[in-house]
RNA sequence: CGAGGCGUGGCUCAGUUUGGCUAGAGCGCUGCGUUAGGGACGCAGAGGUCGCAAGUUCAAAUCUUGUCGCCUCGACCA
């Protein structure tokens, strides 16, 4: 159609360029502007509203398990991020340092936050003395900053949002349980709000974070095949707590390490809804989270008449997020703005409609047209928006299971990796030797040891040994 | 950090190879008018000193050196 020329070229087709198409969308859909900072983004209204929709979402889930928010300085003394080993190690490469303040040198330099645990530490070692003192359940809402060597708007930014929860906990079966809860709450929040299914699972010790014990995660499958860590729950057991001395007096009388957990989902989950519902016209977002979920388009609005209708049904649906178009642009121009910013429903009003006492409804993710009386618009268009969002899910989690494959043996591995992007499920011995071989191999790393196990054959993928679990694998961001 | 590509009005680019008049185009933007069911049209305007710095030259967007930044892929990470 000639009509659709000009978005073709505004936006790159994922066929032909997924990273390009990546880009287009997020331009044109003015989520973020590149800023003069070096692998720093802006965040846009556009973007920075989706944002907010998690954050007051997800925080109301956390809220609900009686975590509480704090906040924490975006400084750490270098003294106090070299406490845990395995951290420092971790993340020394991606810190950046403050050296001087004013004019003058500092007599300890600071890095900015990459993430607090250290800083969470060295509170609870001064808060935490009993056990009536406990669980601590924190979070904050901030930025970190890792210094990384290339960037993606959402995917891996110098700077970004996230949430960092915190716990304290006086037995390792709280803390497990915690970091188990967690991840669900994240697991259920993207289902049931951004209609992303998730695979939940461990991660492997070569995946896991710096300093834990164990890592959970949940990982969700792009639609060009590559998978995107989308949450993350960690277990530290009492390692932490061992090197910041968090101690506390139990019931008995005698001194106890207290055992904590983490957990955070950052501005990256974003990334995650436009590349798992966008099209060649853009975005497309999820009802639940859309900040604008109805952009009402006047037809012919100089008409007398028409502008009062639409002000009419906006009032009308006002129950909703809705917005009204009246700027003096054409209406085919109105279209392609309302889909390139994945608006979920759109309703045209003009005079044909006007004269039959109706409007028109169009979904964003199918373009299904819908004629509803005016009597019936906010009972078709909820109903609508009801069947999108379980639709988009519906959709997601097809795609994800038609590009899951299983490798019984390396070949079968290599082969598909190359040919069928995608998750891979196959049969691990556990050993890190494999993992890297694997990844050297093929690309792949390790997503993650699923909660829910199969088992299909009897050794490893690799190696040949005798295998102790089935790992999902694939290229990931 | 490795490989490749690129910096010229807001955007996409032409001009650079072979230095030469007042640096161009399309889109966008502003004003007025006509239009209106898939990115409308006419007329009139505004807007750049060619990423930055030094050098060569009578003369630099164009040549030289340095520097800064951006993009893609890879390695690393949420």
């Amino acid at each position: 159609m000639a009509q659709d020329k000009k978005l073709v070229e505004a936006i790159t087709s994922m066929e032909e360029d997924f990273a390009q198409w990546y880009t287009d969308v997020v331009k044109k859909a003015e989520l973020i502007e590149y800023s003069s900072v070096r692998g720093c983004m802006i965040l846009r209204p556009n973007g920075y509203a989706i944002w907010e929709n998690i954050q007051k979402q997800l925080d109301a889930d956390f809220k609900a398990t009686g975590v509480e928010n704090v906040y924490m300085p975006m400084f750490i003394p270098e003294s106090l991020l070299q406490k845990e080993k395995d951290h420092v190690e971790g993340f020394a490469p991606e810190v950046a340092w403050v050296t001087q303040g004013g004019m003058e040198p500092l007599q300890e330099r600071l890095c900015v936050r990459p993430t607090s645990e250290t800083l969470f530490c060295d509170l609870y070692a001064n808060i935490i003395h009993s056990y009536r003192d406990l669980p601590k359940l924190y979070n904050q809402w901030c930025s970190v900053v890792r210094w990384e060597k290339t960037t993606r708007p959402f995917l891996r930014s110098t700077e970004f949002l996230w949430q960092e929860g915190h716990t304290a906990h006086a037995t390792a079966e709280e803390a497990e349980e915690r970091t188990i809860q967690m991840l669900n709450v994240y697991a259920d929040f993207c289902e049931r709000v951004l209609a992303i299914p998730m695979i939940k699972g461990r991660k492997s010790d070569k995946e896991k974070f710096a300093g834990a014990h164990a890592t959970y995660t949940i990982e969700a499958l792009m639609h060009d095949g590559k998978a995107l860590q989308s949450g993350t729950s960690h277990n530290f057991g009492d390692g932490f707590a061992r090197a910041f001395d968090i101690q506390y007096t139990d019931k008995n009388n005698t001194l106890q390490y207290v055992h904590q957990t983490s957990w955070g989902m950052s501005t990256r989950i974003i990334g995650a809804i436009i590349m798992v519902h966008g099209d060649d016209s853009g975005l497309v977002l999820p009802p639940r989270i859309a900040p604008v979920q109805i952009m009402i388009i006047p037809i012919n609005q100089n008409k007398e008449g028409v502008l009062d209708k639409a002000y009419e049904l906006k009032d009308r649906l006002k129950a909703f997020k809705v917005g009204l178009d009246t700027s003096d642009k054409s209406p085919g121009w109105k279209f392609s703005e309302q889909e390139v910013r994945g608006i979920p429903l759109r309703i045209e009003i003009g005079p044909k409609d006007i004269e039959a006492g109706q409007a028109v409804i169009v979904r964003r993710d199918t373009r299904e047209k819908i004629t509803a009386p005016f009597e019936d618009i906010e009972a078709r268009v909820s109903e609508v928006l009801e069947k999108m969002q379980s639709d988009m899910l519906d959709r997601a989690r097809a795609h994800r299971d038609s590009h899951t494959y299983y490798a019984h043996d390396m070949a079968e591995f290599e082969k598909t990796i190359a040919e069928k992007p995608g998750f891979i499920k196959a049969m691990w011995c556990g050993s890190e030797a494999c993992e890297n071989e694997i990844k050297d191999k093929t690309g792949a790393t390790s997503r993650c040891m699923p909660f829910e196990q199969e088992h299909f054959t009897d050794t490893c993928v690799c190696c040949g040994e005798p295998a102790k679990v089935m790992a999902y694998w694939g290229k990931a961001y």
